[in-house]
DNA sequence: AGAAGTTGCGCG
DNA sequence: AAAGCGCGCAACTTCT
């Protein structure tokens, strides 16, 4: 595990309430030495003279607030102690006696969240002296990482908030993104792109077609209830009108209902609405919410970003002179199980690219496919079906893989709270939760009472089971990521500047991340630089969690001109 | 009329 | 081949 440097520099950039900036020296013990008031007009100028004298790590509320006008003026934060990311990690982690005390002045508020309830008041009344209340909260939070074994929460809170510079940074740059291309999907896929109002060509025929086999030439393909009554009316008895169920009916509308759903979801997703929303001056630009989920997973608003279906990867394209670095990991999350575990049986299977092919080589599972609904069915829970009848044969085979889970379910079943690797805590179940578990134990609780309060308790532990390794995988892919970043920025200015005007136009960037995956772009006389960066980035991930417990995290990576697959 | 809930499907 | 985890979004229906 990493530890802070002795000698590490640290600045607070405090913003004073109106638009300057206090810029703070905190000495050893987090106490102010110096401070210096700062223009927004200066700001920029003085970050980028600090970060080439001696790149001190910047205590900042939040890379949302400060990156965008940094950014704009070409200028970025090296490294950063994100107070809103780390204070949501840190005052929730069990992995200390006494985790920071929560506060409503420090928890992340979208613009989109709604305003009102009785606390406004007291959150947007600005603090007496913000200084001070920021140096405070950076005290407070720096007395818990000390506290944790073995400075996992240090790693954690230093990769979490260069997850909070790489998303800001993503934003600026963007995914390049080829409109001709996407037009040319579009068309191909829906026919061409009809008048204002109208529906696509092939979509009309399919529609149509539907109809007519319907027997009601008026009926309104996209209300599911009238939908559902039409299918009832020609003998098609299903309870939803979902894909899945259709399929398994075998009636002439079936194939061309789905066909036409898959189309009507194309283009309500990412039709030309969507590009000529999303997507400007050639590049897609999402808003990413790093900690936006309770595993420590992202989130993102707006632009759909993280669904971007993969029909449409084609038409991400690396400018003139460019090249992508396209890079996943293959089943990172029962990779990072069996490193969590020590299941040495388990991280024998995963050696190589396909770790499901490794558990059939075990002889728990006789095909690949098995293999995976085990996995699979391991870490989320499954209890019936196929998925639910394999996963016991990996409990013979891979038993402290298997403990560890089980474990984590029966913890959140109990209502009790699970960590990952690094001590990011999962959310205690609600207090209606645990009223119904404590009612089903009195003595008058009837039958249906218990039924109920049993399943909802099978639920949060299914929750639990699997917070502990999806968590543990984000804190892989953000290691993972702030080593890219890092490794990116020693690389030379590009000889051909990107189209897209912006702090990247000469820099090798990140340009896209999707939970194990990302997409940079960068000059193509850099391209094995940079791929070199990211697969060494990814051993250093590896090291850094699991030390020298040999567990492999294998790449998928390419260099192409195209995201396409 | 607008908020809130439902359905279905895209991604990992 | 299963129906087990985590999300965001659009379009619809139902509630207020």
């Amino acid at each position: 595990m990493s530890t802070i440097p002795v000698a590490e520099r640290r600045v607070a950039l405090v913003s004073d309430g109106s638009s300057g900036v206090v810029a703070v020296e905190i000495g050893a013990d987090g106490d102010e030495l110096s401070r210096r008031v700062l223009t927004a007009s200066e700001l920029p100028g003085y970050v980028r003279e600090q970060e080439e004298n001696d790149a001190p790590r910047w205590i900042i509320r939040s890379a949302r607030e400060i990156c965008p006008a940094l950014l704009a003026e070409g200028v970025r934060l090296g490294r950063t102690h994100d107070l809103l990311l780390c204070h949501a990690i840190l005052r929730d982690t069990a992995a200390v006696s006494r985790p920071l005390a929560a506060s409503l002045r420090w928890v992340r508020r979208e613009p989109s969240d709604e305003a009102p309830a009785l606390f406004d008041v007291e959150i947007d009344d600005g603090p007496d002296d913000p200084v001070a209340e920021a140096l405070d909260q950076f005290r407070d939070q720096r007395r818990v990482i000390a506290e944790s074994k073995d400075g996992r929460l240090t790693l954690l809170c230093s990769a979490e908030s260069a997850g909070g510079l790489v998303a800001e940074e993503m934003r600026a740059a963007g995914l390049p993104w080829n409109e001709r291309v996407h037009d040319e999907i579009l068309t191909a896929t829906l026919g061409a792109r009809p008048a204002a109002g109208g529906l696509p060509r092939r979509m009309v025929e399919l529609g149509d077609e539907v109809r007519g086999i319907l027997g009601d030439p008026s009926l309104h393909l996209d209300s599911q209830p009238k939908l559902l009554r039409a299918l009832h009316r020609v003998g098609v008895h299903v309870e939803s009108t979902s894909r899945w169920e259709l399929a398994e009916h075998r009636h002439p509308v079936v194939e061309p209902l789905l066909a036409y759903k898959k189309l009507s979801r194309l283009l309500s997703a990412n039709g030309w609405a969507w590009l000529a929303e999303w997507v400007h001056d050639g590049r897609f630009r999402p808003v990413y919410i790093p900690g936006g989920v309770v595993t420590g997973r992202w989130a993102s608003a707006g632009g759909g970003a993280l669904q971007l279906p993969r029909s449409l990867r084609p038409a991400v394209r690396a400018d003139d002179g460019w090249a992508l670095i396209v890079a996943d990991v293959a089943q990172l999350e029962p990779r990072m199980l069996a490193g969590m575990a020590g299941d040495t049986a388990m991280a024998k299977a995963a050696q190589g690219r396909d770790l499901y092919a490794g558990v059939v080589e075990s002889g728990a599972v006789s095909t690949r496919e098995e293999a995976k609904y085990a996995v699979l069915g391991a870490m989320y829970g499954a209890t019936t079906g196929d998925s639910g009848r394999l996963v016991p044969r990996l409990r013979k085979v891979y038993p402290r893989a298997m403990a560890l889970v089980d474990e984590a379910a029966r913890t959140g079943e109990d209502g009790g709270v699970v960590s990952t690797w690094l001590g990011r805590s999962s959310p205690r179940p609600s207090a209606e939760w645990s009223r119904m578990q404590s009612r089903a134990t009195d003595a008058d609780a009837d039958q249906a009472e218990i039924a109920v309060a049993r399943r909802r308790a099978r639920d949060w532990g299914r929750f639990t089971r699997n917070f502990v390794v999806q968590g543990t995988a984000a804190e892989w892919s953000m290691i993972w990521l702030a080593e890219i970043r890092h490794r990116l920025q020693r690389l030379p200015e590009a000889r051909v500047a990107a189209t897209a005007s912006g702090p990247f136009t000469r820099t090798a960037h990140l340009a896209f991340f999707l939970h194990d995956e990302v997409i940079l772009h960068v000059p193509e006389e850099q391209a094995e630089a940079a791929a070199d960066a990211v697969r060494e980035a990814a051993a250093v991930a590896t090291a850094r969690l699991f030390g020298t417990f040999p567990i492999d995290v294998p790449l998928d990576l390419r260099i192409a001109q195209s995201a396409e697959k």
